[in-house]
DNA sequence: GTACTAAGGACGACTTAGTGT
DNA sequence: ACACTAAGTCGTCCTTAGTAC
């Protein structure tokens, strides 16, 4: 676990979050995520310690393996995270139940 | 509006989305953004288009000016974004209801 | 005013080849 | 096994300088 911050985007904080959850490691992550294996653990780490940052197409296989959504990577916010990785845990019906009722409060705010 | 598609990346179709919801021109959104206003039309544009993906940085920005979470530029599926969306315009409050009633639909998913 | 583009220099990601636990 | 890193190559972003409506 590296401590070094250079950019301010979460997506090291979310994806370090994320394996622990899952207990996997930075190269079988890669390798789980199609990246070869001689590259592997050098890439993810680069990742993980927030030196680099991953292109999309790798993000949605990360969220993939991970069971998160894609946009839990950039959510700097702490509630939000939880409301994301929640989410992405829900059948399809509770989802759209869910999105009904965020809008429904938003709706209630003129009154 | 472009046509392009070179990248998978939602952003394109989520900026285009959030500012014509506003109604604010590609420079104008950059300019307050803080970008130079020499080169807010070029630069947004690559962005408007999908030729460019912009650093979290000028993300946070745009999405303040935008009124969306920075999460709303990654998020492929149109029913989460829907959910995003109404989530930024909510109160503290009841945002933490939200994220409560669904960690609570995800306990109850084992019953 | 508006949206959009080619091209080159600037910058950051990816690979190689390692260290150290 | 594991996490991590310096340095070079190479691909992408940012700026310049425009076109077109």
């Amino acid at each position: 676990m590296a401590t070094h911050e250079k950019t301010q985007n979460p997506i090291a904080k979310r994806l370090n979050e994320a394996m622990a959850r899952i207990g996997i490691s930075q190269k079988a992550l890669g390798i789980r995520c199609g990246i070869d294996a001689s590259v592997a653990s050098s890439r993810v780490n680069h990742y993980c310690t927030g030196r680099h940052v991953p292109n999309f197409l790798l993000l949605e296989k990360m969220a993939s393996v991970l069971k998160v959504p894609v946009a839990f990577f950039y959510t700097p916010d702490n509630e939000l995270a939880r409301l994301l990785a929640s989410y992405q845990l829900l059948p399809v019906r509770a989802r759209k139940e869910l999105v009904r009722v965020s809008e429904q409060l938003v709706s209630s705010l003129s009154d």
